[in-house]
DNA sequence: TTTT
DNA sequence: TTTT
């Protein structure tokens, strides 16, 4: 039945990415990204709250997050959310929550560097990228 | 610093939401929703996957949710990820990830019965409700 | 320059997509659907406004228009705004503004009749469409 | 009836904001956002297109518009699409489309000047902006 | 663990 | 009229 899942991210990224080759050449590409949130308490006084989200990339994805993603970076990452389970090691059943990147851009500029400052350090590349549908994830 | 958090769902509930009650008078209404993948695997079948969403409902949103909503409907969810962690009864530090709902819509016409044809049973009451800012979660 | 450009409605058709078979074999489907907004004006009196968009389906999707959409019915279209330019009659430049689909799926069961009721008049096809990536407009 | 009108914009500002001030009281700002898309044609030249987008952001929104905003900024806009139609000087109906913002990020740095170098130029203040609803457009 |  |  029809139905709609889909995750819209803005926030810069904890650490850089984890790639892993799997068995039978798949790539992956792990990282967190945060996200804040801003808020009176009852009191008035000011809260931030940061929530951290796992991201995983896949395929082409993964690839161009190994290239262009990096800690501390800017990005909008479009996806979808997924749970998994496993079992933990006293054989308990665990779930983690994933958002699975279709779409993700690089915004800003990098940071810059003594040497390369912040004005000339922008990517020249296109920051945009669409996750190709692959066999194994093709809508019906 | 400007960050984005935001879900998109459509799905149908998997139960009728339970509404709590909280001291201080706040209420919070939980239930499930489902989305459905489908893809086919190297094989070439078709494979369908069902997620659950957790999704929470505060106040006014809690109201709406307990008068309207009901297992199997199908409904629009806006909110935002958060991520909640508590102890478990083994002390262990566990994990739950939910949807903060942030905007509700009923989807579709109710389904018929003998006494009462779908076509004239579709809700009559307005079927969007956005949640007031609260002084609680207000952007700062 | 990495940018998004987004667009999710959840409305119903006015009139069933017309479907246009261009030079080179390419199929365009346009369909208009309403959006409605509620709020109440500074009397208190409650206003009803309706939004009309225009939405073109290319290839895939236009097919899948022509066979599954027709006029009063609840989808679901994410895609992108589109500005076009063109001359009018007296040669003057004019704007249309529409969406161009990138998903749609099929809400809500079809309205029961007295030969089949709303319960088994739901579609039995797959309801969710997307545009597979076409040679001219693949990200670069 | 239920229905969704949701637009999620990321690009960059083609000039600085126009803010007036209507008789009542009310402020409008209005400026245009560039967002672009990358394809190849069918001889496989790389192609780009950027749209135009018009943005009408009112009252607390306008405000931090006027202060905050500027030309070349990259920014992220959720609003909702809304067609006017007007008489032209003929006496003809014209339509112009128009995002009307709900809320407004500002993304990436200031652009640095000689002065002012790019990485101490950041914005301190908070740089997301939702707008408060208005007795005239509250959902009923 | 990010960013301001 | 933006940005790379």
């Amino acid at each position: 039945m029809a139905s709609v899942n889909k995750v819209i991210l803005i926030g810069h990224l904890g650490k850089d990415p984890e790639v892993r080759h799997l068995e039978g050449g798949t790539i992956v590409a792990n990282f967190t990204m945060a996200t804040n949130e801003y808020y009176k308490d009852k009191q008035g006084t000011r809260i931030e709250r940061t929530e951290w989200h796992n991201i995983a990339a896949w395929r082409g994805l993964a690839e161009l997050a190994e290239k262009h993603l990096h800690k501390g970076q800017q990005v909008y990452v479009e996806g979808r959310i997924r749970t998994r389970q496993y079992q933990d090691k006293d054989n308990q059943t665990r779930y983690v929550t994933e958002i699975v990147a279709e779409e993700i851009s690089l915004l800003g500029s990098r940071p810059g560097t003594a040497a390369q400052p912040a004005a000339t350090a922008v990517a020249e590349e296109p920051v945009t990228f669409r996750q190709e549908p692959e066999l194994d994830q093709l809508p019906f």
